[in-house]
DNA sequence: CTGTTACGCAACAATTTGTTGCATAGAGGC
DNA sequence: GCCTCTATGCAACAAATTGTTGCGTAACAG
């Protein structure tokens, strides 16, 4: 990775947070970086790759895994605040909502986004998996649609409804899913 | 609302679907309609005006609330499918994504989506309310987490992850809450 | 019949988009 | 030092798009 597309993607993913997709084009990136459209236009012959890569280096801002040891509760405490701490102060909490409706009509940014919710999605998976194999849930616990709902409700309350998200929040959804996986183990 | 002006949002509509918000402008529609440039600007000066009209008729297309009479089960199961019926086959949840992106730096589209989901956790949450009324959940239980739960999945599933909506994994959706509220109830 | 309203058409300037040819600066090999 | 290759900037250009305006006309209400 080059400086100039260095350069090029951080002031595009500044336009992103700033006045959409829409806004990102050869001619606005040139004229907040110094770099000549021709220039751009060589990196990027269409715009839609200048979006994308924007997009996958504000996916990769969000950060990795954390680290999983139980209990239950602590780590799912620990891995929804990373996503909290994500959607709140990183690129991709102000983005994401351009990814997503970019990935409506445009198939990179459908991988984008796939492959940035595979992960994450995967990450609690593992963490839901290490707490069946403590001991902490009833073998056979089906897991998937707790790991759904833990991340959903964080994404839906930021990015659709508006809602914020504190730690306050945070503790109450983390019960609320505790809970929930409890009761899928007893019932 | 005039002739011009439905034709005008019908076909926004279309290319908000087909190939994003970028492409919504007076030009496009003008095309597609045969309307001239001239008209569409005296109905809509700015381009956003005729984007967020398109984005309110959307909303409206998704239908209006359904009749409440219990048990929760059975409320939630029509509710949500309602909402799923919303999401796989009206123009709402086709477009609801751009109009998430456009949130993001236009005010009236985020008026748009902030009525449209108050309406819809409105609605979800007077069935919590009534049920508790019929004695089905303690008194006192809090059912704003479970509200947004139910919706936040089916939302994520559909918008965020890619992942499909149909009738058995309402079902299980639908099982999970229900559990969830009992839970809730007793602890 | 007359005034009003909504619309289409044509023309226009300004801006944006995409492309190209040419010049230059810097890095690394000989 | 000299040469070559690569990345970049600059300037110019055609084409398309955007936003505006003046004029003519059809429909409709009084």
């Amino acid at each position: 990775m080059t400086a100039t597309r260095t350069h090029a993607l951080d002031a595009a993913l500044d336009i992103l947070r700033d006045k959409g997709v829409l806004a990102v084009t050869h001619g606005s990136v040139g004229k907040a970086t110094g770099i000549s459209r021709s220039t751009l236009y060589r990196h990027w012959p269409e715009v839609s790759g200048l979006r994308n890569d924007a997009f996958r280096r504000a996916a990769r801002s969000s950060g990795g895994a954390p680290e999983t040891n139980g209990p239950l509760r602590a780590d799912l405490t620990w891995t929804l605040g990373f996503l909290l701490t994500a959607l709140n102060e990183t690129p991709w909490g102000q983005i994401a909502p351009q990814v997503i409706a970019a990935a409506a009509t445009d198939a990179d940014a459908r991988e984008v986004i796939n492959d940035f919710m595979s992960d994450r999605i995967a990450t609690v998976e593992a963490i839901f998996a290490a707490a069946e194999a403590r001991g902490e849930l009833q073998p056979g616990t089906p897991v998937r649609p707790l790991v759904e709902m833990a991340i959903a409700v964080p994404y839906f309350r930021k990015l659709i409804a508006g809602l914020p998200l504190d730690d306050d929040w945070l503790a109450s959804h983390v019960d609320l899913i505790c809970r929930l996986a409890e009761k899928s183990s007893q019932g």
